[in-house]
DNA sequence: GACGCCGCTTCCGTCACGCGGAAGCAGGGC
DNA sequence: GCCCTGCTTCCGCGTGACGGAAGCGGCGTC
């Protein structure tokens, strides 16, 4: 993180060091990972606490602002699609008792925007507000489909990480499979991911342009075939549902 | 929002200016709402869009970016207390079908972090990431009564909006209510804020002392009595199960 | 109790970076 | 074609940001 020696660049980049793994550092520590001297991050972190960005904690560490929430959740494809977006999900989860998730495709990789987990549904890795490369999940498969060309095809050129021994890893397969999800509207990720899990997802569309940006996956424990094509229905239902909302919101906005 | 003058400060008045109401504005909007010239806010929103802060529509408008809401996603009181928490507000909403609610204290505020509310619950005017005033709604009791002094003594001193003919405004009365929260750990409002709706709340420790930082409530319709008093168990079930997840947390952090 | 270490805070002179007026540009309405 | 509005780019001036260094305070050590 060297610095663009611009002051508000200097800012962002504290700001940056802060992650799920990391949510709350000393100064010294935001000091050394933004590379700035340590006066320099004095200065900018006290700012930053000043207007609420930053909090700080009875040890003397910091960690991002209520503030700074506040203002994240005004993002469209973060908080405000997750708002309208949960009680469909809500409803779904009611119906399964799987996991259920949101994710919005960021450039070649997806981040996780929601999720509900029951204590009954299977222990999953991800978390929101991670990201996550698109192939080796039903979600990322959905997101890649409806992706535009450039970002397809720099995926599919890129370095793919073998999950398990279904994980598939040939361009040419996959080529198929997502003109196999465009057809079908929908992915189904079979133990590709994690072993015994199976994952479908559906598109979520967004924007003026009904683009899909979003989407809508569920993920269960050891069924294969029949049990799981079942619920290939209420997900599509559910992410058709979300997308309808989404067009007469943007009509109306 | 007048200029501080400091480089850091206006790219912060530039991301305070977007709100839940306006979620998108034109360069032009942002200068007039921060009373910075156009030149220089064109050159605040470029440098915080290239950095994923801002984000910009097909129209030309700007918007808050992805980037910036996985930041601000990494807040403790804000996502992370979420994510421990919903699981638990699912529970709770599974078994009653009405509105669960998760706030935190902002000064002599509450924060909305977390809401779940089905399709079947009664529709409620707050949003999440939506600020509110403390008197009037049980959730907001709750955070009174565990608030400091000076807290509890600024909110009883300050204006009290009446919001239906049982809206409680007597700062004796609502003293004695405090008490009485506190000796319940739990408050209950008795259509204080809407007519026709009752809501429950019980307090959620967090940090590392169990300060009581947030609430959970539960809203419903047209009931009195006996009814809501049934609720009060296991509204104070989840808030204790959250409050120990925490607890856990802070310890091995 | 004195000493030393470490991390945070404050100070201040220098200098480059941010500032904003003004000019240029693109769209679109009359 | 003209004007008007809103966005983008340019550039010289002056001020606010920079970071080295000194001061401070808490804590462990001898």
């Amino acid at each position: 993180m060297a610095d663009q020696l611009t002051a508000a660049g200097k800012a962002l980049a504290v700001l940056g060091t802060f992650t799920r793994d990391r949510p709350s550092q000393s100064l010294s520590q935001i000091a050394n990972r933004t590379g700035l001297a340590l006066s320099t991050t004095h200065r900018v972190v006290t700012e930053l606490a000043q207007w609420g960005a930053l909090e700080r904690t009875d040890e003397g560490d910091w960690h991002i602002g209520l503030r700074l929430w506040e203002v994240g959740s005004v993002c469209p494809r973060g908080q405000i699609l997750r708002d309208v977006a949960l009680p469909y999900m809500q409803d779904l989860y009611e119906v399964t008792h799987e996991n259920i998730q949101l994710a919005v495709r960021e450039g070649t990789e997806m981040v996780f925007v929601e999720r509900i987990a029951g204590h009954r549904s299977v222990e999953l890795r991800t978390m929101v507000g991670a990201r996550h490369p698109l192939l080796g999940t039903a979600m990322g498969m959905v997101l890649l489909a409806y992706a535009p060309n450039e970002i397809r095809e720099a995926v599919l050129a890129g370095p793919m990480d073998r999950h398990t021994p279904h994980t598939v890893t040939d361009p040419k397969t996959l080529r198929a499979m997502l003109a196999q999800t465009r057809r079908a509207t929908c992915a189904v990720n079979d133990r590709q991911f994690q072993d015994h899990t199976v994952g479908v997802a559906a598109p979520v569309r967004l924007g003026e342009h009904g683009d899909v940006e979003a989407a809508l996956g569920i993920v269960v424990a050891g069924q294969t075939g029949a049990a799981v094509r079942q619920l290939r229905h209420p997900v599509l239902a559910a992410a058709r549902a979300i997308s309808n909302v989404l067009g007469q919101r943007a009509g109306t906005r």
